[in-house]
RNA sequence: GGGCUAGUAGCUCAGUUGGUUAGAGCACUGUGUUGAUAACGCAGGGGUCACAAGUUCGAGUCUUGUCUGGCCCA
């Protein structure tokens, strides 16, 4: 013990005389704080810049990756931390391997929400949006977004993306809505665009129908369910038959009173059993929900009879409504109660036929289920089905409409009010008829608005619809939903799309299969107009100018467009609004046509935000097919090679950009497709508010840095959701760590070494050895990097840092660079390796770590050097024979055996460092030599870092080791055993190493 | 409720066409260094492969079901 201490107390005079490392590379990052400060020099060298005109000279090909425009409103998430790093790894590692591989950042800039928020503002000021006008509702849609814009434009840079921050796309650039407009056009010239009705969710606070991903469900709403029985008249064949009886029912149950007016049918199952009970409604039950009307109720004395409901829901509907049964008929089929009539619930005297619906099930209710086609979408499909009347008697607001009858018994006026106050006029009413057999109210999950939380209704309108059905798209002869599925699946010979992972495309493939027309339509303002001009009087025969009852002209579209171009989407509406509508036609085109403005209709809905973002091929990346489009840029490319996004998007921004696609080009927008999953918990719980578990990007940065936020993306497997936790930070922050010092290390080994010095031929086997390793490895991680797997390109990387470098050859070699002579051959040759490591790992962790990698590259090459401006590390090939290479493995894998009995001798107190210890190695040296070649003592001592080692031959079948305190005399320079020491006091090669201060070579 | 998808050490990930005793790194424990020092080396402990059946000579791997998550729908 004493003698080690010693040797520590005879270093410091030595220590002086060897080369350790030097290099103001700090150990500590201090990320947070440095960051900012590098992302600004970036922008200020415009290193995006310089890098696309260094790969144009080259003539480099092209990779063009795409994302879904962000959502100009709110702080970015962590959702946006986890695509737009991935993005950037692919952008950073095509520019690395030599791609030319713009990157045009863009924002999503229309829609609802922002609408929204800017009518909570107006509201703050006490207006609503009717005391403005849509221009001015516009602008402030517009500088809202722009608002946005401006922070996350801050927030992404600040994650070290690259891309031409200077000429971002906006969905609301004129240009660009311009372009969505030639787009429209261009699908109403190809047949697709065609007015329907549909059942839309309604949201009657914002007077608007919603799209499917703004709605939201409330758990825990509640409403009034109903039994209602509805007097019925049997037939046999013909309808319209005496009423059979004058008390008899169907019952149905419904969870929304106020869709009653709109009953327009019964709909049964048709092999569902139904039976007649005959019996009393429980007083008892109907006096404890409504005392009341029990009076009236009994008044009505309409409280017996034979009510039909569905065998299987019987008992249930007993227990619910306590009704009282003294007879129970024998069952019908549903298709036996098809030929009956009942009258209106409401209005006396209207009979309505049973009918069969498609969706009638047994979970719930009486198994006769209420039909209003007006008020949903199965409602309104066996409405079409059975051509019932449909007409829907709830305007945008949630009122009745003016036409809408009142209460006939009890005298009550619903028209202009409220549906959901109306509701219990409606149940008194149900009362004052007899035919409310029970209330009760349900909680039960329902349809909300996301932004007002308020319940939604639906309301079937008249809509705009893109066909996905029996329209031949012109390139490739069969309908948009058929094409759209050739090319996800790659089938009838078309190229198909890369889908990463593969089980994407059934994702999006059984969603494109299954789904209904686009509806394309939205009643608000902020927005593309839907720039429909329909030709109400039929004036115009010719097919190519008007098909279907609007004008498909190619002329009119075109000059709208340039209007928009010019003017933004204000240009539509303000012509209608202020009577300019001839101005929305080319010079002469009404005349040619002898028509008039006043002739045509001027849709006034716009486009679903889908639309925008969906059509950024068009607009973003070229579109050479259209030579109408103004706003593509030039340094795109279309297809794009890659789209990324959640996998959320498969029903989202992948689906949508297919379909426009598909519609117009008759190709798929992309190439590829790479979808991540969700960032969650450490548990794997989504982030939620009520959980308590959400992390910012804010917080995040100010703690870590993004270096480490983006190794903790690199590190995880996106196909999978990936997972957040204090505790996987910390340890990125070590894997962070442990790069550093790797670099700090070669950076302190290089100093005075120059790349000029770089000599590569005749290396030591080690050295060969490594280099060998290095090329091996940088050409597994581009490998990784190419199919996406950047998990496993990090873990390659790391892994060689951890095991292969600062386990084992930073830690052979620290004798050479410490010890040896400034210039001695074996130093520098391990110096030329180093610098080899160096470039490989900075250019291959350059797009994983974009900051500390240029930190490295700078203090290695200077301030003016960027190491993003560079190309991977190229390593040749360095083959080594097979000989050479299970020599080494013999050698790294007896280490570790020989480590295991050092460890032992260590724990015994033989000795300390592996300097202290010879070594003597029994092995079966014939049967090694063998396939591994000639061992070399001196090399195997290296590698081991042990005084001497000595090889003995045995026969056993394992080797033997022997570990032994060291013999001689410890040189005080390199702490080395030797026999004997030099008259100076150290060994040979130290005191030449002192006298030759670099000999002369 | 339906579609897609996953569950391998505390954490992040490997585990080939089913084939010895399921691997790596980190973390942890012990230990050595103090010439990478708020760093580095070495060694060690730690897993019923979510659970249950089934196919098979043999299952982490194939089949079915259950549980627990995630996304998208309803």
């Amino acid at each position: 013990m004493s003698d080690k201490k010693g040797a520590a107390a005879q270093g410091n005079d030595y220590g002086k005389t060897l080369q350790l490392p030097v290099t103001d590379f700090a150990m500590r990052a201090n990320l947070p704080a440095r960051e900012p400060g590098w992302v600004a020099g970036w922008l200020d060298g415009k290193v995006y810049e310089r890098l696309r005109e260094r790969r144009l000279e080259e003539g480099a090909g092209k990779y063009i990756v795409h994302l879904g425009p962000p959502y100009a409103n709110g702080n970015f998430h962590m959702g946006h931390v986890l695509t737009y790093v991935l993005k950037d790894f692919v952008v950073r590692s095509k520019f690395m391997g030599g791609f030319d591989s713009p990157y045009a950042p863009g924002w999503d800039c229309h829609g609802l929400p922002i609408e929204w928020k800017v009518e909570q503002d107006l509201r703050a000021e006490g207006k609503t949006k009717r005391d403005v006008s849509k221009a001015e509702l516009r602008a402030r849609c517009r500088a809202y977004a722009q608002k946005w814009v401006d922070v996350q434009k801050s927030e992404w840079q600040r994650f070290g993306a690259l891309g031409d921050w200077d000429h971002p796309y906006l969905t609301m650039a004129p240009g660009n809505e311009a372009g969505i407009v030639r787009e429209l056009g261009k699908m109403v010239a190809r047949n697709l665009v065609y007015k329907g009705l549909r059942s839309t969710l309604w949201a009657p606070v914002e007077e608007t129908a919603l799209a499917e991903a703004e709605v939201e469900y409330d758990e825990k709403h509640k409403s009034t369910a109903v039994y209602v029985g509805l007097p019925v008249k049997k037939g046999s064949g013909e309808r319209g038959r005496e009423v059979a009886g004058d008390n008899e029912f169907l019952v149905i149950w419904t969870t929304t009173p106020w869709t009653l007016p709109a009953n327009r049918a019964v709909a049964v199952k048709a092999d569902e059993e139904y039976v007649g009970l005959t019996g009393m409604v429980n007083p008892i039950e109907i006096s404890r929900q409504d005392t009341e009307s029990f009076e009236k109720t009994a008044a009505a004395r309409k409280l017996g009879g034979t009510v039909w409901v569905a065998k299987a829901l019987a008992s249930d509907f007993i227990k619910q409504t306590g009704f009282q049964v003294s007879k129970e008929s024998s069952p019908l089929k549903g298709s036996q109660l098809t030929d009956w009539m009942y009258e209106h619930p409401l209005y006396v005297g209207v009979m309505q036929p049973v009918v069969e619906g498609f969706h009638v099930t047994t979970d719930a209710g009486t198994g006769l289920v209420h039909i209003a086609p007006a008020h949903g979408p199965e409602d309104y499909q066996i409405g079409k089905q059975f051509d019932l009347p449909l007409v829907c008697p709830v305007d945008g607001s949630g009122k009745y409409e003016a036409w809408v009858e009142k209460l006939p018994l009890t005298g009550v006026e619903i028209a202009g009010k409220d549906i959901w106050k109306t509701q219990e006029e409606i149940i008194a009413e149900l009362v004052a008829s007899g035919r409310l057999l029970h209330r009760a109210e349900l909680v039960h999950k329902y349809p909300i608005s996301w932004r007002s939380k308020k319940p939604l209704i639906y309301r079937t309108t008249e809509q705009w619809f893109i066909a996905l059905d029996g329209v031949k798209i012109p390139e490739t002869g069969k309908d948009l939903r058929q094409s759209s599925l050739d090319r996800i699946y790659a089938r009838e010979g078309v190229r198909g799309v890369q889908w990463v992972p593969e089980y994407g495309a059934n994702r999006i493939g059984s969603m494109i299969e299954h789904r209904p027309d686009w509806c394309i339509s939205r009643q608000r303002a902020w927005g593309v107009p839907i720039t429909v001009i329909g030709d109400r009087l039929s004036l115009i025969g010719d097919e190519k100018v008007v098909r279907g009852g609007i004008v498909v002209d190619p002329a009119v579209w075109e000059h709208i467009a340039g209007l928009v171009e010019r003017e933004g989407i204000d240009a539509w509406d303000t012509r209608i609004e202020s009577g300019r509508k001839e101005e929305l036609f080319p010079d002469g085109w009404l005349d040619k046509h002898g028509v008039k403005a006043s002739d045509f209709d001027y849709v006034q809905d716009i486009l679903d935000v889908w639309f925008d973002s969906g059509t950024t091929h068009a607009h973003v990346l070229r579109a050479d097919s259209a030579p109408g489009q103004r706003f593509h840029r030039e340094d795109g490319k279309r297809p794009a090679d890659l789209y990324q996004e959640g996998s959320d998007q498969h029903r989202g921004w992948f689906h949508s950009s297919l379909l426009t696609s598909v519609a117009n080009y008759g190709d798929a927008p992309y190439e590829s497709v790479v979808t991540s999953g969700f960032v969650v918990d450490g548990e794997g719980r989504k982030f939620s508010k009520s959980l308590g578990n959400g992390v910012e990007p804010g917080q995040l940065l100010g703690k870590y840095g993004m270096d480490i936020i983006r190794l903790w993306v690199a590190s995880s497997d996106y196909s999978e959701d990936i997972r957040y936790s204090p505790q996987i930070m910390d340890s990125m922050s070590e894997a962070y760590r442990r790069f550093r010092n790797t670099f700090r290390w070669l950076l302190g080994n290089l100093h005075g070494f120059s790349d000029d010095d770089v000599k590569l031929e005749n290396l030591p086997e080690l050295e060969s050895y490594m280099l060998h390793r290095l090329g091996k490895v940088l050409s597994e991680v581009r490998g990784h990097f190419d199919a996406f797997q950047f998990h496993k390109g990090y873990r390659v990387l790391y892994e060689f840092c951890g095991v292969e470098l600062s386990n084992f050859y930073f830690d052979v070699r620290k004798d050479v660079l410490y010890c040896d002579p400034k210039d001695g051959e074996v130093r520098r040759a391990c110096q030329s390796v180093l610098v080899k490591i160096l470039r490989g790992l900075a250019t291959h962790l350059a797009p994983l770590m974009p900051f500390t990698t240029d930190e490295v590259w700078r203090e290695r090459y200077g301030e003016s050097e960027c190491v993003h401006l560079a190309r991977f590390e190229e390593v040749d090939g360095n083959e080594i024979d097979k000989e050479f290479d299970k020599r080494w493995h013999f050698y790294t894998t007896a280490r570790s055996r020989i480590n295991v009995e050092l460890e032992a001798q260590r724990a015994k107190g033989i000795f300390g460092p592996n300097a202290e210890a010879d070594v003597e190695v029994q092995m079966d040296v014939s049967r090694v030599s063998k396939s591994a070649g000639l061992l070399d003592e001196e090399e195997f001592r290296t590698v081991m870092g042990v005084s001497r080692l000595k090889v003995v031959d045995s026969k056993n079948e394992q080797i033997v080791v022997r570990a032994t305190r060291a013999v001689g005399h410890k040189c005080p320079r390199c702490w080395r055993y030797y026999g004997k020491l030099e008259a100076s006091g150290v060994c040979l090669r130290c005191e030449e190493a002192m006298n030759q201060q670099g000999p002369a070579r």
